[in-house]
RNA sequence: GGCCCUGUGGUCAAGCGGUUAAGACGGAGCCCUCUCAAGGCUCAAUCCCGGGUUCGAUUCCCGGCAGGGUCACCA
């Protein structure tokens, strides 16, 4: 069969250069030794979540840590699952958390040679190789119908076989020169495929940078190189998109361990090196009772924007998957808590081999601590800047002082630099947790555990000796006087003494007025939230909790 | 079902032939205390099972079992 005649029958396109060209035009990048080069590579179909942050984490400080490059690639090979607006999100949501490209796709970079960075764009590219396999008969074109191959499949499955193209059921893969000329001349639709020469039945071992050695065996499938759209499948665009983008390390999620072999086969048969690989496992989530890979589809509440909404400190975010990344990286901070995040010495070696189940605790603890060592001006800002985005009107109005808000989270976080506290777990949590400084937001359903007379008896009496000039020490020490009077324990440890000799202490008279001014039962130092309201908000929420018992 | 990956407390996990089997989150308790938060201290809780190898296995080997992944003209 003549295939150089065959190879411009099935790609007659007359625009393509020869592929030896491509290797001048993507010259091997000039990098230091060890610099890896990395990649995210996602399709386009949507939001993306939690677990792919995951993976570009693990690119993103594999190649920062050892001086290389990590570029953007869009695979959008699949039309049908296109969803507009899908790209901008990507970078928009990784540029949130402060993951930063060296190049590619809608990065603005000097760097970028090795484009186009949509796989779309680079048709060429892939038409020039898909003939060069043909012409050396490591490809052939497929007529099979979807029908076809389904009941191809179909037979297989029933007996048990392997389902799939290869072999004896790789039924165009001996067509003969009339029958595909007729094929085609017919106006068939094809796909190209490749003509594999593995043996399922030789296995062999494959070391990957997480898993270490893998037993695999040899690919006997002749997977679809070339959609009839002219496209590529994932497979045959990895291995030249990778190669000719000169990646070292391809990080992926171990859902693609089993194409290892497909990808073995392909570098082989294009004469390339192949890159290092590292399968990372993937994030879990508990699913009545057994574990499930993230999902797109089943799991929207994991989406990155979700994250952004709940307003959970972006750095939290980054360093709760760092610790499942290197769970070095935990111990690491805990010795040097100045220290910036990025100095960890990540390796992609320590990166766990089995699938975490993601805490939403942990990320709690980490996004509070994280927020706890903001300064209140930092905080402020924060928070603002969630207010903006996903707030009422009301909390911007409430954010627009500035120097109100700054002295609550003075008062909520504590303000010298180590008696920190840690109320405020993420921006919507927190907005939320100041309402009741806000009388245009302060809505108390006031639970007491007095009667009327007692909570009547301590809210009026305190109100007639408040005094806003009031150190804390007097501050106290009028509560206790009120207390006495309505016949709590001034002192707790009188009460402690003799319970029955009176209706509660001082912290329980201290709570009747916690509540009327805070609408709550726990709260920071009461003094202070109410010299922050000031005497006459203060002793107005006196009143009015008085005229609702 | 075939193939592949994984298997240490509730969760994330150190460990890499001999350890009182780290640490963190969560839980319980105590202290502190006007409540809460924070902080300090303490406690409970783990090597999937069965065979080997070995003086000795959480660690090495084999076999089960369990969980996960994958079997497309999707990535």
């Amino acid at each position: 069969m003549d295939l150089k005649k065959l190879a411009a029958a099935l790609i007659p396109d007359d625009d393509l250069i020869s592929p030896e060209k491509y290797e001048e035009i993507y010259p091997a990048r000039l990098l230091e030794k060890g610099a890896e080069v990395t990649r995210l590579a996602p399709s386009p179909t949507g939001f993306i979540h939690l677990g792919n942050l995951y993976s570009a984490l693990a690119d993103e400080r594999a190649a920062h840590t050892t001086g290389g490059v990590f570029y953007l690639r869009i695979e959008d090979t699949d039309l049908k699952r296109k969803v507009d607006g899908a790209v901008e999100s990507v970078i928009r949501s990784l540029k949130y958390f402060g993951i930063k490209f060296d190049e590619g796709a809608e990065i603005s970079s000097k760097l970028n040679y090795y484009g186009p960075y949509y796989q779309r764009q680079r048709a060429k590219i892939y038409r020039t190789f898909a003939k060069k396999l043909i012409e050396e008969g490591k490809a052939y074109p497929c007529f099979c119908t979807e029908e076809e191959l389904a009941a191809i499949r179909a037979a297989q499955s029933e007996k048990k076989l392997t389902t799939g193209y290869y072999g004896a059921f790789a039924k165009c893969r001996n067509l003969t020169e009339e029958q595909i000329y007729e094929n085609l001349a017919a106006g068939k639709p094809y796909v190209i495929r490749l003509r594999s020469s593995g043996d399922i039945s030789r296995r062999f071992t494959f070391r990957d940078e997480i898993k270490g050695e893998i037993s695999v065996t040899e690919n006997d499938q002749d997977i679809v190189l070339l959609k009839s759209d002219g496209i590529p499948t994932y497979h045959f665009a990895h291995a030249i998109d990778d190669h000719f983008m000169r990646t070292t390390l391809v990080i992926r999620g171990e859902e693609w361990l089993s194409s290892l072999p497909v990808h073995i086969e392909l570098f082989s048969a294009l004469g390339f090196r192949m890159p290092r690989y590292a399968h990372t496992c993937s994030l879990m989530k508990s699913d009545g009772g057994n574990k499930r890979k993230l999902s797109k589809r089943k799991d929207p509440e994991l989406s990155l924007d979700y994250y952004r909404r709940a307003g959970y400190y972006p750095v939290a975010v980054v360093k709760y998957l760092m610790t499942l990344l290197n769970s070095g990286f935990e111990e690491w901070e805990l010795k040097n808590p100045l220290a910036d995040w990025r100095d960890f010495k990540f390796k992609v070696s320590k990166m766990g081999k089995s699938g975490a189940l993601f805490d939403l605790d942990k990320l709690s603890d980490i996004s509070r601590t994280e927020i706890s060592m903001l300064s209140p001006g930092e905080c402020y800002a924060f928070l603002k800047g969630w207010t903006e985005e996903f707030g009422t009107e009301k909390d911007r109005q409430h954010f627009a002082s500035e120097a109100y808000i700054v002295k609550i989270l003075e008062l909520v976080m504590g303000a010298d630099g180590k008696k920190r506290r840690k109320d405020i777990e993420r921006a919507e949590q927190g907005v939320r947790l100041i309402d009741y400084f806000f009388d245009d937001s302060f809505s108390p359903v006031y639970s007491f555990r007095y009667g009327a007379d007692t909570v009547k008896g301590v809210l009026g009496r305190f109100a007639e000796i408040y005094d806003p000039a009031d150190d804390n020490s007097a501050w106290f020490a009028k509560v206790k006087e009120v207390a006495a009077a309505e016949g709590f324990a001034a002192e707790t440890s009188e009460y402690r003494k003799d319970p029955s000799a009176y209706i509660g202490s001082v912290a329980d008279a201290a709570e009747i007025l916690r509540i009327a001014v805070t609408g709550s039962a726990n709260s920071p130092d009461l003094c202070t939230i109410m010299s922050i309201l000031g005497k006459e908000r203060s002793i107005a929420r006196l009143k009015s909790a008085m005229g609702a018992v």
